[in-house]
DNA sequence: TATTGTTATACTCTATAACTATA
DNA sequence: TATAGTTATAGAGTATAACAATA
């Protein structure tokens, strides 16, 4: 069980890797939004999506992901398909620039971590990536928990 | 040594704390900006600081923490007292409202933590926490490294 | 002359609401 | 009527540059 000391530590931890991802991320070669190469990155990794499964990837609202994709579309990064099983909805991918943009990035990012890494075994990598994918999970179960049980007052949007 | 491989995978994790700290920060019960709740909980941690302090803290620029701290203040959340040392600097604290304010918030996200690890061992938050610190270690030190030695091509500010 | 902090301005990201077109 | 997506508008957060006061 979980005291509230080794939380609070870790609460301070996980802060903490918002700044990180911060800076990797300022300082990527890509002239372009943040939120635009965000959404390569997820692209390049899960194939085409539609607008709304975006949206509720990023839980951002579809009416800025409208936007964002509007503007990688401009730039040729991405392309549109309408969805032959539905006339409203449109499948989104990456364009053959949105393709090479996306993969020199990532090549970018991992050399990037292996040259902060070069002291870690790949074994305790591979431990870090274990223990935040179940930390991921674990977060998951218990909003999915509270969504289903709603004691609490609300989901408290505005707050 | 890390492999291209495990750099991969931890990219993607540490990509994924992003949502969740947004998630988190998003369902506080905090009557005020978001950044300014971020202030206040670091002054909660690191006791007073001048607003050069701050800005360097979180990589942000002074005109930014100059206007959240203002509104901090307006709201009776923070109190300046002049540097004696420094006629031109600032020192910012939390006032006895923030004070309670910050307190309230860190209980109720260190609850929140303890039910979504309710399943974890001491030892394996403790685990996390101390992989976590030792990878923002690595950053910071590799990020001195590439500032000390700038055969990249510059910081790459605007990119 | 350099540094601390402020103000003015503009840009990025996001949310809300009103809209269209399809289902 | 409900849903997928768009557009208009507003708000939050940040960066840049010009500035005041102090070192």
């Amino acid at each position: 069980m979980a005291s509230e000391d080794s939380c609070a530590e870790l609460l301070v931890r996980l802060s903490d890797m918002g700044s990180v991802m911060k800076a990797v991320k300022r300082d990527l070669p890509f002239t372009g939004s943040r939120a635009g190469l965000t959404l390569l990155v997820a692209l390049g990794r899960c194939g085409p999506l539609r607008m709304g499964e975006l949206a509720e990837m990023f839980e951002i609202d579809q009416s800025v992901i409208s936007r964002h994709v509007a503007d990688l579309e401009e730039r040729r990064l991405v392309e549109r398909t309408p969805n032959p099983r539905d006339g409203r909805s449109w499948y989104v991918r990456l364009a053959p620039d949105g393709k090479r943009v996306t993969e020199e990035l990532l090549t970018h990012v991992r050399h990037l971590l292996a040259s902060t890494l070069d002291d870690w075994t790949d074994e305790e990598i591979i431990e870090l990536s274990g223990l935040l994918a179940r930390f991921r999970t674990s977060f998951d179960a218990r909003r999915a928990r509270v969504a289903h049980n709603p004691r609490t007052p609300h989901p408290a949007k505005g707050l």
